[in-house]
DNA sequence: CGAGATTCATGTGAAGTATACCTTTAGGCTTAA
DNA sequence: AAGCCTAAAGGTATACTTCACATGAATCTCGTA
């Protein structure tokens, strides 16, 4: 009960953050007394938005139609198409860099085969979880667990034996009598951090199952990825492959041009923007995600400027805006220790050019520590958050022997200086540095 | 001069520990017959 | 006697620590030309 009371807090906060982050209440946006607030909002709701509807650019929309994705749209409906008639699909593994519309194109045909079937009422159950995200579904517990959440079972977040838990999910699933369709989002980095002997132990589930029937679908951006893994998980895990090439500018355009078409209203968006952040979206692997992110906050800043058009200065602010938020929000969720582990990090980093490598890190780490009374972490430990903070992309760690002078990662942050400057002072908010 | 040994600072794996949480069980207390 | 509550016992996962060994090129050593 407790525990249950704790995720609800948790969901609130995120909400409000997340609120916040996007620009929906901003942190300045109060203005003068009380009384000028009514009057405010009385304007508010009077000014005319730029936006015809904001919805259509948010990360989680998802589309009708699914631009230039036809092909890899059919041969995922094909693959899982068999459910329908209540057999088991063949697992499907789907790569492709972020912003390729792999989730978009999955879930896609997800809705509509959930349409489908309840419309027969087909026994078929789907449970898409991503498994990047800390502390829900980063190891074999804590994933199956999840699952079995889905399923309509309470699990505890830790106390049992894990073995239990698979028996709670085989249970569970044996009670339901239905195909299950299993999305792993970012299976890589599942596998990076417990092993592949967890999708070893789901790909087998079926032959101990008499009633129900799972079927994977894992979603990667690593291309190398399905090298890595045991070769008795890989066969089974890929039976069948669809690989998710970049959008080209051309295509990136394609989409920005119909998303700003159903959000904006008529003349929201000035000449020669959506070119532009195309244009960027594209330089970057085009990430068409990005891409529509980066239109939504030029929009917001536009409007919020009382502009009437989305203009390319709004672009170029926004691209600041949106890498900052991005590590922003990866940051604000970290635990105190990380915290102060790339505190440390920042804070060397501008502090001198030449590399910074381990044992700087730890010393300064240290004396951190000191300040703000909180005990210190091993050196063993902080080189693991090195090591996370290098999977997630935040820094760029090597690891480099300087031959007599010993071995050690050389570190560098891979932030641009206007990012930097304000995720340090949210550092030291967060960690009550004065 | 060059091959091999040495060295340093830290990477890395394995095992151990503290903490938080779980279920089960046993004992004590209350209640109703 | 049955039912309920509580605390203790016995168990697990996770984050972290401790211990011990692995790494790999710059530097040192020493034999040789």
């Amino acid at each position: 009960m407790r525990y249950v009371f704790h995720n609800l807090l948790n969901l609130l906060s995120k909400c409000l953050y997340t609120s916040i982050s996007r620009g929906i209440l901003q942190k300045g946006d109060c203005v003068g007394s009380d009384d000028s607030l009514g009057a405010y909002f009385e304007g508010f709701l009077n000014k005319k938005s730029l936006f015809k509807n904001k919805k259509v650019l948010l990360s989680n929309y998802c589309p009708d139609t699914i631009e230039y994705r036809e092909e890899h749209m059919r041969s995922v409906a094909q693959v899982l198409a068999p459910v329908l008639k209540g057999d088991k699909p063949s697992n499907l593994f789907i790569y492709g860099k972020t912003g390729t519309g792999k989730t978009l194109v999955v879930q896609h045909t997800r809705a509509e085969l959930e349409r489908v079937a309840q419309a027969r009422s087909l026994p078929l159950k789907f449970v898409y979880l991503n498994c990047k995200l800390k502390r829900v579904a980063d190891t074999e517990y804590r994933l199956i667990a999840e699952i079995a959440r889905h399923l309509g079972k309470t699990i505890p977040p830790t106390g049992l034996p894990t073995d239990e838990v698979y028996n709670i999910f085989y249970r569970a699933l044996e009670h339901l009598d239905y195909v299950l369709l299993l999305i792993l989002d970012e299976v890589d980095q599942l596998v990076g951090k417990a092993g592949d002997e967890l999708l070893y132990n789901l790909t087998r589930i079926n032959s101990t199952l008499e009633h129900a029937q799972v079927s994977l679908v894992g979603i990667s951006n690593d291309v190398r990825f399905i090298d890595y893994l045991d070769p008795r998980v890989k066969s089974s895990l890929s039976e069948e492959e669809v690989v998710f090439s970049p959008y080209n500018a051309l295509q990136l355009q394609g989409i920005l041009n119909t998303r700003a078409r159903l959000a904006f209203t008529t003349h929201g968006v000035g000449e020669g923007v959506i070119p532009k952040c195309a244009a960027i979206a594209a330089r970057e692997h085009g990430d068409a995600r990005r891409a529509i992110e980066l239109l939504r906050v030029a929009g917001e800043l536009a409007e919020r400027e009382n502009h009437e058009q989305v203009t390319l200065e709004h672009l170029n602010s926004a691209e600041h805006t949106i890498e900052r938020d991005r590590v922003v929000d990866l940051i604000k969720t970290q635990p105190l220790q990380y915290q102060a582990t790339l505190y440390a990090i920042l804070s060397l980093s501008e502090r001198r050019d030449s590399a910074i490598f381990t044992g700087d890190i730890y010393d300064y780490y240290s004396t951190l520590c000191a300040h703000t009374h909180m005990r210190p972490l091993t050196q063993r430990r902080i080189s693991d958050i090195l090591a996370e903070f290098d999977m997630s992309g935040v820094i760029t760690a090597k690891i480099i022997s300087k031959g007599r002078y010993g071995r050690t990662r050389e570190v560098s942050v891979s932030l641009p200086q206007k990012t930097h400057h304000k995720i340090k002072q949210l550092l030291s908010e967060a960690l009550n540095l004065s």
